[in-house]
DNA sequence: TACGCGTGGGTTAACGATTATTCAAACGGA
DNA sequence: TCCGTTTGAATAATCGTTAACCCACGCGTA
């Protein structure tokens, strides 16, 4: 059975709150009984009991983090980044997985918010117009960010890349590569995917250049859909000597399909990816890619949510977009 | 203000007993009551409050998870195994990061501890002797599962790879493929590398060969540590014509330096990795490597844990190894 | 002497649930 | 009719801490 205070107020014949106010540094307390219960604490190796702590203070420090899926390295690194950046506040992160199941989340969503989470970190996947699931946070005022993918039709703080400027900065950099004709393979047909196509849309036509249709695929999010676009995108003619690519693992089945084709990487044909995943740099091609700044969602969210919690009255929302980054290697590096 | 069963009480006049017998399903109740209560908390929409069950029931149904580094592939696989494993019981996780910093590992478990816990799972990065940092964790008898690194001199539950087992597999694999000088890159001076290189060393005994240190050769756990070591060991001669890496990034590098050599792999040298990262597939030359079986090793230890805390009785510390599996690519398809 | 105030600490009542105990009414059998 | 059971629910105590008040003492001062 744990110590409690109880057991050392007794011990030292004082009262329970004289021993709570020692413990927290608060109320008047003369120095010889503080250094008595300090003493005695540390020797019957008390820990407190955050439990009841948090019944009275109706704090538990405690953040909930709501995820699609754990173990993808985006969320984990955010996941990390949000730890860290909590931690020094005395703050910790229980973790809610719902395995991209929107019913789960919902379960989930209910669940942290029974344990009495100060805040809330969530990346949804709630398929759109189903804000409804977190109108119980709004009435609850448990303060919560949205990242990675806002949910239209809820005024909420958002964290995330700006996806636009990561389209953008894909495209310019083809066109300062000296790329004549750049595709897109363009991903699949969500917000993000759009927001990263109409970039590229907008980065060509700042050029003077007509983004053609053709030259347009979509598809999915992972290599094979990378390869079989690419195979497709290889049918055009003439061929585009640029590609940029939704993601990463896109952008390594499109390298597969252009090797396999016999073509030179980057010289035919260069090839941008987005994400920059760690082992981007390990490839056949080391991947160009745009960095998201995966982190630096972590950070933010973590530090805007932090905000909150501590402000009494609700602020309005804030939305945060995160300034992606070039990152250049083999698979653009041609001769300008 | 959360509603709470005094809310639910008041509105029906019942006590707030009764409600919490509705609730939990528990006691007599007349059907006609409890439809009231039901009916009435589901249109308040009550949500318990886990934290005031928690303090009297001395169940917080939250297990933590104490790991070194959270982005890490191997480790987020582990939470999110567990997350899924312990979830369908009531159960969450709240993770704590020490980022391979054995003091704050130490703080963090204080922590967890504070925050009534029922259990623990940890893959703890304590300096060999040091085990006292677990002695609280037996006084207050919460239940502990550690996992990946065991921890000498502490006699506890233990979930981890097989590591004697991968070494011996990844070397009886390069045997069977025709290797005729196998090497290894034996990583960093810890107990997983000592034991991987021990297995290795008895895979080649058992084939009746006499392990050379000449072809055993320290270093990291990096890529550019198996760049290095790789170069190393290409200036022995004979030449190996297949080498066993501590790690896959370690393999990764080393491919690297023997495709730099203008050597051909796997015809040249074959090279066999450990850890199966997700990635491994998409390399310049696939990597073969020896699967850990990283998922399952987080639902045992899950399952363990569950175990011990609904066990009223102490259960005797359990050690369970977990047996590798060989999943062959590019990198050792060679002919016999 | 009486008053006021700072000091050091104690008392009491929450916080929102659960467990254990008690009690009133209804019911049944002799 | 009377007593013993069952049924259904209320009352009291508790979990470990904190918040809000209260109180006694000593000292300086008018």
């Amino acid at each position: 059975m744990p110590v409690t205070m109880m057991d050392i107020a007794k011990d030292l014949n004082v009262s329970v709150v004289t021993v709570s106010k020692v413990l927290r540094n608060q109320g008047r307390i003369s120095d010889a009984t503080r250094q008595r219960v300090l003493r005695h604490a540390k020797k019957l190796n008390y820990q407190m009991n955050w439990v009841a702590r948090s019944l009275v203070t109706r704090r538990t420090y405690t953040i909930g983090l709501l995820l699609p899926e754990f173990a993808h390295p985006f969320f984990a690194e955010i996941a990390r980044a949000i730890a860290n950046t909590v931690r020094p506040q005395g703050y910790h992160v229980v973790i809610a997985s719902f395995e991209e199941d929107p019913e789960l989340e919902a379960s989930e969503f209910d669940s942290l918010l029974a344990r009495q989470v100060d805040g809330l970190i969530i990346a949804s996947a709630q398929p759109s117009g189903r804000a409804g699931v977190f109108k119980r946070v709004n009435e609850r005022e448990t303060p919560y960010v949205l990242i990675d993918r806002p949910i239209r039709g809820l005024n909420a703080c958002f964290v995330g890349a700006d996806n636009r400027a990561i389209g953008r900065l894909a495209t310019e950099h083809l066109i300062a590569r000296g790329c004549k004709r750049i595709g897109c393979l363009r991903g699949p047909r969500v917000g993000i995917a759009a927001d990263r196509l109409e970039g590229y849309r907008r980065a060509l036509e700042a050029a003077g250049w007509q983004p053609e249709e053709n030259y347009i695929i979509n598809g999915g999010h992972g290599e094979d859909s990378g390869y079989d676009g690419m195979r497709e995108m290889l049918t055009r003619r003439p061929l585009p000597d640029g590609v940029v690519c939704y993601n990463d693992p896109v952008a390594i089945g499109a390298i597969k399909a252009v090797l396999e084709a016999g073509l030179h990487l980057p010289r035919d044909i260069a090839v941008v990816g987005a994400g920059n995943v760690h082992y981007g740099a390990v490839l056949s091609v080391p991947l160009t890619s745009i960095d998201q700044g995966t982190q630096r969602i972590g950070v933010q969210a973590a530090e805007l949510l932090m905000a909150r919690i501590a402000s009494k009255r609700p602020m309005r929302p804030k939305t945060i977009l995160i300034t992606p980054k070039l990152v250049e290697r083999e698979s653009t590096r041609r001769r300008t």
